[in-house]
DNA sequence: GGGCTGACCTACT
DNA sequence: CAGTAGGCCAGCC
């Protein structure tokens, strides 16, 4: 199932960082299904333990309405673990999983 | 089978 | 930088 595969992508997203929904899309072996990643939230069970925080749009902003509950909530989780929103958008070269590979090979502080 | 919808993306204007 | 247009495809009438 496309959905399982999709909460694996999400749930091996680091701590701090976040993934757009093409991204997600490709690491899980799906190209220009960024559509179908946003339903597997949707469908994702509350359940299970599932960072559905850590993704975003392309524009490393939050692809809720600004005045909805879900936007807020998501907001606060990503600034809980450190995520830094300039102007309401992510510094995806910052927060991204490529500036997560940067850090890691060249030990960039925050 | 057909048509509409959507936590989107890319490209173009 | 903002707005529009077309694409994409699983799910649900």
């Amino acid at each position: 199932m496309w959905v399982k595969t999709v909460w694996q992508v999400v749930d091996g997203i680091p701590r701090g960082h976040v993934l757009t929904y093409g991204e997600v899309a490709r690491l899980a072996g799906m190209s220009r299904a960024a559509r179908r990643v946003s339903q597997a939230m949707r469908r994702a069970p509350k359940g299970m333990n599932l960072p559905w925080h850590r993704v975003v749009n392309a524009q490393g902003r939050i692809s809720f309405p600004p005045d909805s509950h879900g936007f807020q909530r998501q907001k606060d989780l990503l600034e809980g673990e450190g995520v830094v929103f300039l102007d309401g958008k992510i510094d995806l070269e910052r927060f991204g999983y490529q500036g997560a590979l940067d850090q890691l090979l060249w030990g960039e502080p925050l």
